[in-house]
DNA sequence: AAACAACCTGAGTTCAGTTCAGTTTGACTG
DNA sequence: CAGTCAAACTGAACTGAACTCAGGTTGTTT
């Protein structure tokens, strides 16, 4: 599986490409994406802010490049996660724990994602954003599909009551994702507990 | 119960103020707030850009305003629809349909609320910004109270198993409100059936 | 009809994001 | 090891949407 890495190597050796994500991450996840000026990216980096131009068009493609490696990782999580599975609760149950199998960077990529998602609903006018606008979205779809294919061949196979496979997909996917928006690393609970919480929930919501 | 109305009754006969909410609340909840100009407000309400500024501080100020409105009519409809109700699981049911129970504006200001939430995390500079900020970062935690003690209650009753009533009552409360993402009116899904589906995800989630 | 507060406007300012017109750097070639 | 070239970078200038300012208009009240 090839993972999707920040630190693209096919870059060249100079490239500070890798450098710029890291630091647009560390602002945009703690401050938010608007509340951050681009400039500090720029500055974080050690290079002027029109340098930025050399690798990302605009201060919106480093943000959509950002999104779409996010979802690339959650994609590729899930399917590495519940490719050996064949019983449907167990499947359901490894999902949930790979979604929440994460690193403090992996965290403030989740919760840039979730809050500028609404950022992939409009066209963007310049070709590269919106490559990476589209590209982002077919992933998006591509998780919702994810879910939703699980469910249904868990409904298949008896093991859950047949519901509405969509619906119910993304209200799993919702729950889940919204984590994103009120954890810390500080916070009172842990992820750990949080993520048996979510599983015991799926499960009872799912194959009740 | 005084409800969160648009059309502020304390306001001047000669007041756009009203008007403005219901041009922006259209245009922040088609386009999203980053996407629409705030000079295409004043030219929906039929002022000029500077006119805008008589009623709301900023751009910020109006979102915010929309934004604490709809949050406390969120919180006067959950008291509303709970008032009566003694029995924990039918309490639960309640709730989830009042969730639902919207019409196509309050849809927009949902859509709204739910994309631009972060912006809630961070002070604001101006003085009535902030003022409408920490209104709306309260009604967030007073919402958040009404579910989590929902779930004490029913939890206390032996309605409910016991387990974490915050952790729980932000699990349903994210899937809940992850629906104003992606539903539209015009969508291949109808909102009755969707709030069906989510009624029953909770209580098996909450109740079993 | 005078006074006044609410309401509105056109012209100008600001500032973050962006473009432009080049300059520097360092890897590779002959 | 000098020359070449693309990648990497820069300071100065530009843009456009949000916002400020210094007043003008409207309608209500007494």
């Amino acid at each position: 599986m090839a993972r999707a890495r920040i630190v693209d190597p096919e870059e060249g050796p100079r490239s500070k490409r890798g450098a710029i994500l890291v630091a647009a991450v560390e602002r945009f996840g703690e401050d938010g994406y608007e509340n951050t000026k681009w400039s500090e990216v720029a500055d974080r980096v050690g290079i002027g802010q029109t340098a930025l131009y050399h690798y990302f068009e605009s201060k919106a493609h480093c943000l959509l490049t950002i999104m779409r490696l996010e979802l690339q990782r959650s994609h590729d999580m899930f399917v590495e996660a519940t490719a050996g599975e064949t019983e449907p609760v167990e499947e359901l149950r490894v999902a949930v724990r790979a979604a929440f199998a994460v690193s403090d960077q992996e965290i403030r990529q989740m919760r840039i994602l979730q809050a500028n998602m609404s950022l992939l609903a409009n066209p963007r006018k310049s070709k590269r954003e919106e490559t990476e606008r589209v590209a982002a979205r077919q992933l998006v779809q591509m998780v919702e599909r994810d879910w939703t294919s699980l469910l249904m061949r868990g409904m298949a196979k008896g093991a859950f009551p047949v519901r509405d496979a969509h619906t119910l997909g993304l209200g799993v996917l919702g729950m889940i994702v919204s984590v994103w928006r009120w954890y810390r690393p500080t916070g009172a609970i842990a992820l750990p507990e949080i993520s048996e919480m979510i599983e015991g929930c799926v499960v009872r919501m799912i194959a009740e």
